[in-house]
RNA sequence: GCUCCCAUCGUCUAGCGGUCCAGGACGUUGCCCUCUCACGGCAAAAACCGGGGUUCGAGUCCCCGUGGGAGCGCCA
């Protein structure tokens, strides 16, 4: 038996081993982060590998999707990405290695058999498994049957899975049943490449979705028979959709690049996944750094957890108040490019971050608000207009324009003198003032508090659009945009 | 059906036999702040699945039940 598993005598070589067949979900994602923390947190080895046996439903767009999301999460791996099919010679010779020791034997039953068998089983209630025909098979094998390889599995005794979340989970090898190692046409399948990986590759912690669990002991009995000692396992609980049910397309089992094309950051959505099943304490927010310090796998709840989309949004509007503005500033012009709009065509947008952190959950929403800044508005929002723009508005507009066209220096400051001296001069409440302008000045009714708009807005833009509102409140007819 | 896993507020969780008439967070509700939208502040409602044990004492340990989940492919 091996010493302590987490000892920090030896690095850990950690592995995520997803299959390209479909998008990267979030409960993938989840699996990946809790394998990376595990070996950055003790200075070990993150492994990548692409299990694309199935050449069926393997697709390169998959491929891609699952190094972008990792990419973008900044999981970044140390070796690899390795892919199976391109292993397929080291596979032919562990299975031959296998064959020559009597640990595997090839298999003549057709499907039609197997078929029957597993129907016959399951009509006596009984678990449907191989049972094992070929096993004891002598002779000449039959004419014209391509043979599967099956594995000779242990027929009593008992494998113990020493979990680190579960815990001990002992498999009675009478359960088990012949696996398939290789098919008719000699490709190897799941359970077989999976063992041969991890050992060739040194796999000392295999952190992976709790739905293979039931694979464990099988892998372990071969692992026995090729004479490894198997690593530590950790199985994590799945995650649920928001309704409490298997994550499926139709609840939350969208690809990480659409958390991204959304206008979530990476850090929340790496801080949400990880408080998803684990916990320090009542901490909420873990920067990546705390994450690899405080994280431990043994640690790590046993019951699965449904997805909560309301906290995801409350922890991006965390990171994007509290980040770096110039960091979620990059993210920001990404979002803005995707609206067609050019984020240098404004105000510097560490600025427009500043100023619109407090009031976007996303940066989708945060682009959104901010395009007034960047391009002219659609003419006036209908009821802020009739509101807002009306005959009585006129006088304060305008006095507003005068004083803000030769403001010096044009400063958020300045603009607040401004503003609150022409309420005060009109006897009016702030909000008198400032709502016909915001309206003037961004076509809507939201925006940064007005100082804020009239300064990131500039000279320019801010007597450009005065003059088209007070048209616009002449009753001059519809505005021209630009 | 068989095997394995799981079970604290709506959700994520704290709790590792007494400090729990169960704490934090999201969400919800109310109040405050306020030039819009927000941010923020304060407050409130909200949970130990059921039943047996063990123990002086159980959310915490054991058993059973119930309810979820996974696996049982020449898929991964």
């Amino acid at each position: 038996m091996p010493p302590e598993p987490t000892s920090r005598a030896v690095p850990p070589r950690t592995r995520f081993a997803p299959s390209p067949t479909g998008y990267l979900h979030i409960g993938g994602v989840r699996t990946a982060l809790f394998s990376w923390l595990h070996a950055r947190r003790h200075g070990g080895v993150f492994v990548l590998r692409i299990e694309d046996t199935d050449r069926e439903r393997s697709t390169e767009a998959s491929v891609n999707v699952i190094l972008e999301g990792m990419r973008w999460l900044g999981l970044d791996w140390d070796e690899g990405p390795f892919f199976q099919t391109q292993r397929f010679d080291r596979y032919g010779e562990v299975l031959q290695r296998l064959l020559d020791a009597g640990h595997a034997y090839r298999c003549y039953c057709s499907r039609e058999r197997l078929e029957a068998l597993r129907a016959e089983q399951m009509a006596r209630k009984e678990k449907p498994r191989y049972d094992g025909r070929c096993r004891t098979r002598t002779g000449p094998p039959p004419e014209g049957v391509a043979p599967v390889v099956r594995f000779r599995n242990p027929v009593d005794g008992t494998v113990v899975v020493e979990d680190l979340i579960r815990g001990r989970v002992a498999f009675q090898n009478r359960e088990l049943d012949d696996l398939i190692l290789a098919r008719a046409d000699g490709t190897p399948t799941y359970n077989f490449t999976v063992v041969v990986d991890d050992l060739d590759m040194a796999i000392t912690h295999v952190i992976r979705g709790d739905d293979h669990l039931n694979n464990t002991p099988r892998q372990i009995n071969i692992m026995r028979a090729l004479g490894a000692e198997p690593p530590a396992y950790a199985h994590v609980p799945m995650i649920l959709g928001p309704d409490g049910k298997r994550l499926s397309k139709r609840h939350g089992a969208v690809s990480v690049l659409q958390y991204r094309d959304e206008g979530y950051l990476p850090e929340a959505v790496l801080n949400y996944l990880v408080r998803l099943g684990w916990s320090h304490g009542d901490q909420e927010v873990f920067s990546r750094e705390e994450m690899i310090e405080l994280f431990d796998v043994r640690e790590v709840n046993k019951a699965p957890s449904a997805v909560n989309p309301d906290k995801l949004l409350w922890l991006n509007q965390h990171y994007i108040k509290t980040l770096d503005p110039a960091l979620v500033a990059r993210h920001l012009a990404w979002h803005l490019e995707r609206l067609g709009l050019d984020p240098t065509g404004g105000p510097a947008l560490e600025e427009v971050v500043a100023a619109q952190r407090e009031r976007a959950k996303t940066l989708v929403e945060m682009a959104a608000n901010s395009a007034f800044l960047f391009r002219e508005p659609e003419g006036f929002d209908e009821k802020a207009a009739a509101k807002h723009l009306g005959a009585a508005q006129r006088p304060i507009l305008e006095v507003l324009r005068a004083k803000l066209a030769d403001l010096e220096p044009w400063t958020r400051e300045a603009a607040h003198a401004v503003v609150t001296g022409v309420a005060e001069d009109a006897g009016a409440k702030l909000g008198k003032v400032a709502q016909p302008l915001r309206v003037a000045l961004t076509g809507g009714t939201v925006s940064p508090p007005i100082d804020v708009t009239i300064y990131l807005l500039g000279r320019a833009r801010t007597l450009a659009r005065l003059d088209r509102a007070l048209a616009h409140a002449a009753g001059a007819g519809a505005a021209e945009p630009g």
